[in-house]
Order: C-alpha cells, then structure tokens, then sequence
DNA sequence: TGTCCCCACGATCATGACGC
DNA sequence: GCGTCATGATCGTGGGGACA
C-alpha cells in the first residue's frame, strides 16, 4: 500500500479539528509583505491566524493573444465544446456551448500550477493555483497565491469552491502532473479534492498529435499556432527559487512574472482548447496544415471515427494546403499516405492501400524507414492477392537491400526463396 | 480434408517526451 | 523523479488460402 493509499484509509472523526500539515523546516508561517497585494494586483483573504492572495484578472472580448482574439476563443462563438468528447467521451454530456461560457454550472475550468518543485510527491506543493474559465464572452482568470503555509487549507477551500459545478477540467499535462499533485495536497488536508470524477481533458497529448513533436511544450505550441511570442517570460525551471526568494526577504516582486507565466498559460490553454475543439468539430477542412490534418485524423481513428481520419489523411496527404516543399512537409505528407494505407489494410480495402503504398514510394523524398514499410506490403499484395511473383519478388529484392536488422533481414530472404520457389518450381519426382 | 504457411491484428514491452 | 501517453518493435493468435 503505497502513502496515499494509505491516507485515503486514515478517517478523521466527526467533529475532531482539521489538521493543517506541519509546514517544511525553514518556511515562515506568513511571508508576505504588506506591498504583495499591491505589486501582484490582488486581496487579501484572512483564513483563521494566516491569509492567501487572490488576484483576478478580466480579458475583454477584444483582448488579442498573439493571432486570436478572446471572443474568437468563447465557446458561443466557435459553438464546439461538445467536440471535446471525442477526447474523453465524459465531456460530451457535460459540456454544451451554452453552459462552457456561463460561468456558472457546466463550465470548463482551466487549470495551472505553478509549484514548488518537479518531483510531485508530498513534499511538492502548488503556491500559485491558477484557474480560468469563459464567462459571458471574456475569459476570468482568478489565482491563488500562497504567503505562508498555514492558509493551504483556505487556499484549498477556496480552489473548491471555484472548481464546484464543473462539467469539465482542461490542464496541459495535468493527468501527470496538475491534478496528482492537488489530489495529494486535498489528501493531506483530509479534504475530498474537487476533480475526483470530473471529465478532464488533457490537452498535452492531442496537442503533440496536432502538432510538431519538437513544438509541443505549451510556450511553443503558444507561438506556433496561436502566433503569441512571449517577451521577457520566466521560463519554468526559474519558478520555485523566485517563489523561495520571495518567502526568504518578503519582496514580492519576482513573483510578478510567475504571474504572468501563469495567466499567459491559462490564456494559451483556453485558446488551445476552442482551437482543437473547433478542428474536432469541423473535420480537416478546419486545418491550416497538411501536420494538422494529419493529427486531426489521428485523432478521430483513436476514437474509431474512420470516415473522418480517412477525409483527414486524404487532406493530408494529397491536400491544396500551403507549403509542401521542405522536408518537414514531405515527412507529414510520407506520414499521412502511410496512415491512409494502414487505415485501408485495417478494412480490408486492400486495392485502395497498395495504391497508398506505391504512392508513397513515389514519393520524391520518401523516408526510408517508411520506403521499406511499403515495399515490404506491396510484396505482400503482389504475392498473395495478385500473384504477381515477379514483381513481388523485385520489391523484395529492393527491400534486402536497404533491410536494416538481422530479423528484417532474415524475413525478407524467407520471403525470396519462398518467391524463388513458386517462379522456379522443382520438377515433379518420379519417386 | 488436413496441414502448413502467411497475413493482420492485438497485446505487451521498452523508450522517450512532457509538466515545474 | 514520476506518471501518462505515443511510438516502434516484437510476439502470440486467429483466420484464410494453398497445396498435397
């Protein structure tokens, strides 16, 4: 029984005081100074003998994020918050146009923690709570910043209090990250967390699908999709010594940045999540690239919507999208013919994928890992469904030469003599 | 008709990326 | 350092076709 298992057993008593956990050696049970709501632009919230910041912040219909407005983002605009179901099919029932943007029951929460540390076990714990959500066409962000250990618990409260009535939470990396590390914080304080059986969409996943592996950290997804480049941001491995440098000498100026980062990853997250949500709704005439159209079908095959991966692969692969010419687009579209291919054999629409495949081959820079994967299913095609043993034997050949493991290597030599065999049959014995 | 071989798919495992 | 997910490699299995 691991330490939360064994948490979740402990019951306190009716009526025996809440515990607060003692706090790590060296932090003040109140840091903050007196300037830290007028330098961060928040309130005061007195909880028992402590207090905790609370710092709204209202973006106007108006308000740009890099190429997209807030309005463009608000769930009555694009109408598409029931596509979110296709990530968590809980979301579908939970989640309609009208309630995401109501502030009120339904509504998607977005969530980011600032914490600190990486590690995530008890001794990580979040300082900056931000939250985020639609409300009547402007986007709310409300953050919670704690000063001195003993408030967690009204911090925690009060975190509750915003989740209450959800019908959805979005993090990026928050099944990893995000949500353990507030489920071991409402653990500790023996509070039931807030996001036990919510529907909750993890936008870091579909967005490594959607876009480029190397652009999938949240700031660069932030810059290449949405076009918002952020100038002077902290980067994330600078968060906790500002946080420590802040409980040390009182001065809450450092954490005026995390409050940025913070509020600029909700905003990204919020756009992030009506842009996936209007691609899901809208299939891949919504995509602005062959990458999306691609990821966008992966997407609806994870799902077991094949029509609509198959119309995404075709865009992909085939598509009137810009560019087309680097060797990043010829990957997308090698990537989408192969997936197009699979898609085929999966249905047993094998016509349609051996002309994927060859397709592919055709390609003027195909790579050569997926080169191999095609010679290797057309000789399959060629051999057993249109005997054809002469060209199935030539694309074994081709395949030889380029096979890079001994167990490729040692296939496609079975698969040649088998070949040799059938073009080449031993006379009959008399004997 | 029985046996053998191969394909295609699903399950499993290893690896890498990601959050602060 | 940890949990989750995507991806690729490998293995096992069921089904179907070829052949004697």
């Amino acid at each position: 029984m691991n330490l939360a298992e064994r948490l979740r057993n402990v019951v306190r008593p009716a009526g025996s005081p809440a515990v607060t956990p003692l706090p790590p050696p060296g932090f003040p049970s109140s840091a903050d100074a007196e300037s830290a709501a007028e330098v961060l632009g928040g309130q005061w919230r007195e909880w028992r003998d402590d207090r905790y910041l609370v710092v709204d912040r209202r973006y106007p219909p108006g308000h740009r994020h890099g190429r997209v407005a807030v309005a463009d983002s608000a769930p009555d605009a694009s109408g598409a918050w029931p596509a979110l179901g296709i990530l968590d099919p809980r979301v579908a029932g939970e989640v309609s146009p009208e309630r995401a943007n109501k502030g009120a029951d339904g509504r998607v929460v977005f969530l980011d923690l600032e914490t600190t540390g990486l590690s995530g076990g008890a001794g990580t714990y979040a300082f900056l709570v931000g939250c985020g959500w639609f409300d009547a066409g402007t986007f709310q962000v409300r953050q919670f910043l704690l000063t001195g250990c003993a408030a967690e618990r009204g911090l925690l409260e009060a975190v509750g209090e915003t989740v209450a009535g959800a019908g959805a939470i979005a993090t990026y990396n928050g099944k990893t990250f995000d949500l353990p590390i507030m489920q071991t914080r409402f653990l500790l304080h023996r509070m039931a967390a807030p996001f036990e059986g919510l529907p909750h969409v993890d936008l870091l996943h579909p967005a490594r699908r959607l876009w480029k592996p190397e652009e999938a950290g949240l700031t660069a997804v932030d810059a290449a999709v949405l076009g918002h480049v952020r100038e002077n941001d902290v980067p994330g491995f600078e968060i906790p010594s500002r946080y420590f440098r802040y409980v040390r000498s009182g001065d809450p100026a450092p954490l005026q940045a995390v409050l940025e980062h913070n509020r600029l990853d909700l905003l990204s997250l919020a756009m992030l999540t009506s842009r996936i949500a209007r691609l899901l709704e809208h299939g891949p005439d919504a995509a602005a690239t062959a990458r999306e159209a691609l990821g966008l079908g992966r997407l609806y095959e994870r799902r077991g919507m094949l029509a609509e991966a198959r119309a995404c692969f075709v865009r992909a692969a085939g598509s009137g999208l810009p560019g087309g010419a680097t060797a990043d687009e010829m990957l997308t579209r090698a990537e989408a013919l192969r997936a197009s291919a699979l898609l085929y054999r999966r249905t047993r629409a094998h016509e349609a994928a051996a002309e994927r495949w060859q397709r592919l081959l055709d390609l003027p820079a195909c790579p050569p890992h997926l080169a191999r994967e095609a010679r290797e299913a057309l000789a399959v095609h060629y051999e057993h469904r249109l005997r054809d043993f002469r060209s199935a034997r030539r694309l074994a050949v081709e395949s030889l030469q380029v096979s890079s493991t001994a167990v490729r290597v040692h296939a496609t030599q079975h698969r040649l003599a088998r070949l040799d065999r059938k073009l080449n049959p031993a006379p009959a014995s008399f004997f």
